[in-house]
DNA sequence: GCATATCATACTGATTCAGTAGGGATTGCG
DNA sequence: CGCAATCCCTACTGAATCAGTATGATATGC
């Protein structure tokens, strides 16, 4: 499994989204700009997002978007997959697609790894991480202000 | 953190070289042959290997490689870091390199995910895996033979 | 001397990444 | 209606990385 820049922006995306939960549809364009995220790379993100069923769409002047559920209700695991495909072993698993005849020991690491990941990444929500984003900005807003 | 097939070629050597612990030196060549590696490639692995100190060479004719440690004592989180280069998170991991002036949670993610796959690669010895590489190809000679 | 090894560097085709470009479709507002 | 804002979709591209190849140097046993 890889992660790339997709994960890293579409994750700060949904979080920002998370923060802003139940206060209409936040555009594209708005949240690039609060992230430093390229416009259009986010679009393309959006696009796969939706798709998944993670966020809804409202077109038009004044569109933007909006969790489709409860941001406690949303994993990680769910945003990384929706952008970068199913989570499973770079390597060898094992599978029919490994042509060793024998199935081969190391593919137990690489099927441990990937769900040690899986789960750190299946058990973080995006409540979890809009909360925790939100403390460290209180915290850098009463530093600035001291 | 990405995995290549560096890791998959190397840690096949090395559990390799340890069902082959105490028996003298094996031969790149001998080994690419079993494990179906490209032998020029696996040369340029075993130089690495060499380098972080988990295999001594012997040069020269009915020479060959072999682990310089006991293979209860490797782990699989010191082949992957002398293939892959330190373990670390792909994407934003709060440190200086990133960019944004405030932390951002999404590193804590990201984070846990390489603590969890660091803990899973150095709780995992060549040992252990030789061992269950020796029962997989026992049973597949038992079936082979009934 | 010679075959067999490891050692080291350079090169290359293919793939993937990270973004850019350009347009099309939909909606709110005056 | 006209128009701006917004999402939607596909295609393209420069750069980097991967996976392996090529070539030769160096060392060792017989």
């Amino acid at each position: 499994m890889r992660l790339t820049a997709k994960s890293e922006y579409g994750l700060l995306a949904l979080i920002d989204l998370a923060s802003h939960f139940g206060q209409g549809p936040v555009s594209a364009r708005e949240i690039a700009e609060r992230q430093s995220i390229p416009p259009k790379f986010l679009e393309q993100l959006f696009v796969s997002l939706r798709k998944a069923g993670l966020v809804k769409a409202m077109r038009g002047a004044h569109g933007g978007f909006a969790l489709d559920r409860h941001p406690s209700e949303i994993s990680v695991l769910e945003v990384v997959e929706a952008l970068e495909g199913p989570l499973k072993p770079t390597l060898c698993d094992g599978g029919s697609s490994c042509s060793r005849t024998q199935a081969c020991a190391a593919a137990t690491v690489w099927n441990r790894a990937t769900a040690a990941l899986r789960d750190v990444f299946d058990t973080t929500t995006l409540a979890e991480l809009a909360g925790e984003q939100a403390s460290i900005d209180a915290q850098g807003l009463a530093a600035s202000q001291a």
